[in-house]
RNA sequence: GGAGGGUUCGCCUAGUGGCCGAUGGCGGCGGUCUUGAAAACCGCUAGGGCGGGGAACCGUCCUCGUGGGUUCGAAUCCCACACCCUCCGCCA
């Protein structure tokens, strides 16, 4: 949900914000007449109203004749009163449809464009030079790692196993991760995966996403995709103390129905229904969001190499931001099976647009609330697997183990396993 | 699944039709007193929209779980729903 207030004052940043996104500027003239409208129709509404309160005033201390007098003509002013009243509810329903419709302002520097008009900004990291790499599932099932074949036998396609050193390796990778965010001062947490509808709504998923979300109707709850989902719902409604940023790190596993994917990556689990996450999530002052997003960004690199993974850092372009994001930078890692670079981590500067929703606010030093800015990043995820293996295996078909999971995973190499 | 209780301004609490945006206590903030502190006393202490003002602030409307209804007038009466809690059953 946008600024309302920031859209009065310079429609026009809206406007190429929404040109930028390939997004309907008529949108925005929508959103600025539903402002209008809302407005008469509740100010018409205080006037009556404010008449009715003095009028009931004298009704109460009336008696006899004069009070019948006054009565009839307060009987009359309660009709209106009531016509103006709904007359603003459903102003005030038509301009929450129209602020919906509209995407965040997407901040300055960010590239127009659609999918494919992303900026390089750096790549990292030596890829590795192997004639004829075989694929993470090659690799997983010889390692016995992953069982897609299983996981289609009791849950379906896009379902896995993950076995034994497979296992393993997510186990250390998620909690090397969640090592990471403690030491530099995230409040781990391990949240809920099923949400209350306002929960999913306020996050946004509802809109274009919806059909991404599994929903379970039986109890009307949704099953999260994202742990950012429970992470912004965590302080809905909260006046926060935002001296610094608020940061936690949300371990969750992620549902995605995939609806529409069908024969996008359906070997192995690039793209799967349910994956493990650590997920970053900030609360900060919208004047500190571009800079925390940067530092989001760092971990995310931080991780990457310490996982010793090739990857480049990309700015997304406005027009694939989602309509949440003001800016969305990701890190792709390098895919020597595929020869081309794939989405390991996602960074996303909300500004205000989730707390909006959710009404997310802190006090600024006059002490009055205003609404905080949510910023989220992916600092691990079962993807991250497919990218291990296949950028550290040798021609053996075993996986040499980055060191700063060894310890956790116990061993220096994945050896192939006997089936 | 069944039965009951509850939802009021940070917390607790009063409030059964107009003088209630709402009582009292705790906590918090400010002040008096004090070398300082405590105690005591005094004052302030929800959020939001709109309008005015540089600002402190002032005016006005909305909000007593949510939505509807009754009424000239609703925290208060009626209906529906949501959420929380307790007990019983069931499952683990």
């Amino acid at each position: 949900m946008i600024d309302l207030r920031a859209l009065r004052e310079d429609p026009d940043r809206f406007r190429a914000s929404q040109r930028a996104r390939g997004e309907s500027e008529s949108l925005v003239d929508d959103l600025l007449a539903a402002d209008q409208q809302r407005r008469a129709a509740v100010s018409r509404f205080e006037v009556l109203r404010a008449e009715q309160k003095q009028l009931g005033k004298r009704v109460a201390k009336a008696q006899g004749e004069e009070r019948q007098l006054l009565l009839a003509r307060t009987k009359e002013l309660a009709q209106q009163v009531k016509a103006a009243e709904l007359a603003g509810t459903q102003a005030e329903a038509a301009l929450r449809a129209a602020q919906l419709a509209v995407s965040n302002l997407v901040e300055d520097g960010v590239v127009a464009g659609g999918e494919d008009d992303f900026v390089v900004l750096r790549e990292v990291g030596e890829r590795p030079d192997l004639r004829e790499p075989r694929d993470h599932l090659e690799l997983g099932e010889l390692l016995g790692a992953i069982d897609t074949e299983r996981g289609a036998k009791v849950s379906g396609a896009r379902f896995y196993f993950l076995t034994g050193q497979g296992a393993l390796l997510q186990l250390a990778l998620l909690q090397l991760a969640v090592q990471q965010a403690v030491e530099v001062g995230f409040t781990p947490v391990i949240p809920p995966v099923l949400v209350r509808p306002e929960t999913m709504e306020g996050t946004g998923f509802l809109g274009a996403h919806a059909s991404e979300v599994y929903h379970l109707p039986a109890d009307d709850l949704y099953l999260v995709g994202t742990s950012e989902v429970a992470m912004a719902g965590y302080h809905a409604n909260e006046v926060l103390d935002l001296s610094g940023p608020k940061r936690y790190a949300g371990w969750s596993s992620c549902f995605r129905r995939e609806a529409g994917s069908y024969g996008k990556d359906v070997r192995g689990i690039i793209r799967v229904h349910q994956f493990d996450k650590v997920e970053m999530f900030s609360y900060c002052r919208p004047e500190q969001a571009a800079e925390e997003h940067l530092r989001l960004l760092a971990w995310e690199e931080e991780m990457l190499a310490k996982v010793e993974l090739p990857y480049r850092v990309i700015d997304i372009a406005a027009g694939d931001l989602g309509s949440s994001a003001a800016r969305k930078y990701d890190c792709e890692a390098w895919l020597p099976s595929q020869g081309r670079y794939r989405e390991v981590t996602s960074t996303s500067n909300c500004t205000t647009f989730q707390s909006r929703r959710l009404n997310i606010r802190y006090r600024d030093e006059s002490g009055k609330p205003q609404m905080a800015a949510t910023l989220n990043g992916t600092l691990a995820t079962t993807r991250w697997i497919v990218a291990i293996l296949e950028n550290h295996q040798q021609p053996d078909g075993s996986v040499r183990v980055p060191k700063a999971l060894q310890p956790l995973v116990g061993r220096e190499v994945l050896e192939p396993v006997r089936r």
